[in-house]
DNA sequence: AAAATAAATTAGATTAACCTAATTAATCAA
DNA sequence: TTGATTAATTAGGTTAATCTAATTTATTTT
């Protein structure tokens, strides 16, 4: 079908188009991918040619429906396998993204839809991110970040923007866990410190680079 | 670490060797694998290089010892993958092999662990083959074709040596199931056709093809 | 042992995916 | 609006893995 290296690609166009603007910039791709920038134009051409994006000298790149399609694909198995990780074998929500990004290039439809019955249909992978439907519908997350409430705003902690493992660690020590209810004590006019008041009462003051990687639920 | 093509070259030459002789001729390798001879002789001569092989011009490759690892290793995944397929994600015994090609190629040392207790330690996969250990010790089996059975021999239905899925398929549809009981009540001189008493004393007729492609144990 | 056949290797190409160095195109600042 | 800076492409290579055609080596058969 498609190889690991188009898959990669695909992806990454999906995830900087949806971040970012429509179209993407060779540069940016070159950076994510970690390859030199004449690598990509020429990879760029190629996929162009087998229509999974529509490519414009000097312009970017855009996905193709087709594109697209491959691409929600591929994060919808990535983000089954790491429930799968999670749920089943017991991996912590910070070891699972590098199998992950073998595991979802697995080919086989009929194979994601037989692990999704047996995680019972999930509607999130551990780090909170939604998981597309076997028709690539990705429901549209209105979760917010932590960094624009004000003081005396709660909500539900339901995902991260930053996925290192450095960053989810720190949450796990700091005793932040998916699904727990958060209200803002207090922010600091000097240097926009949080104070949270986590579940079962627990206050922990965080920075606003914290702040600003949480996303919250109403 | 190494390509899946690599890897599929350490496995075929693995069960070549295994089923045959030590050394392993070049066109039987193009054979298994789908390619050409020019292709095996250029391929063995890089993985002589990186120590996978032993390799002598025109007279066949045997295994070193790093690379019956690896290919055994393979097989310990391979075989673990289908276990998964079929007990946890309900696959049939004869769909299971594809995927398995494709996820034992997954390089996680800690997750075929992982996978080898979430399935609690299964000793042989789906086929009857046996699962190799964390060391990669894969206990030799002893058992025996059912061709090689007199009258009035009985045993227990423990593996089979065609694996094609036509050939499972069949099993299915007569009532053979791995595990059950099987008393041979008569072997025709004039064919070898086989007349077998199954499990719940279903007398069944096979010839002689099938007989020898079933593995019993005593 | 010579001739015939079969198996394996060498020679020379191709394709995908990458690279560096050189060049061109686009954007920003004076 | 020119000039500088940054971004992107072209030109020319490399490596892994494959191929076909030609040649060499090994095995049989007479
Ligand atoms: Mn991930
Ligand atoms: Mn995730
Ligand atoms: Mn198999
Ligand atoms: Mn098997």
């Amino acid at each position: 079908m498609h190889s690991f290296t188009e898959e990669n690609y695909l992806k990454a166009i999906y995830k900087l188009q949806e971040a970012n603007g429509l179209v993407v910039a060779t540069s940016a791709l070159a950076q994510v991918l970690e390859v030199h920038a004449p690598s990509v134009t020429d990879m760029l051409k190629r996929m162009a040619g087998k229509k999974l994006v529509t490519y414009q000298k000097s312009k970017g790149v855009k996905l193709t429906e087709k594109g697209r399609q491959v691409a929600v694909g591929i994060i919808r198995n990535h983000r089954l396998w790491e429930v799968f990780l999670v749920d089943k074998l017991g991996y912590k929500w910070d070891e699972v993204h590098d199998l992950a990004e073998q595991l979802e290039h697995i080919h086989s439809e009929d194979l994601t839809n037989k692990l999704d019955m047996f995680l019972g249909f999930p509607k999130a992978d551990p780090h909170g991110d939604p998981i597309p439907d076997a028709n690539g519908v990705l429901p549209k997350s209105k979760a917010v970040l932590l960094s624009t409430f004000a003081e005396g705003d709660q909500g539900t902690f339901t995902g991260v923007t930053d996925h290192s493992a450095t960053f989810l660690n720190y949450l796990d020590k700091t005793g932040f866990s998916l699904g727990d209810p958060i209200k803002v004590k207090g922010i600091e006019e000097y240097d926009q410190t949080y104070t949270l008041q986590l579940k079962g009462k627990k206050e922990v003051v965080v920075s606003f680079k914290v702040a600003n990687s949480l996303l919250l639920s109403y």
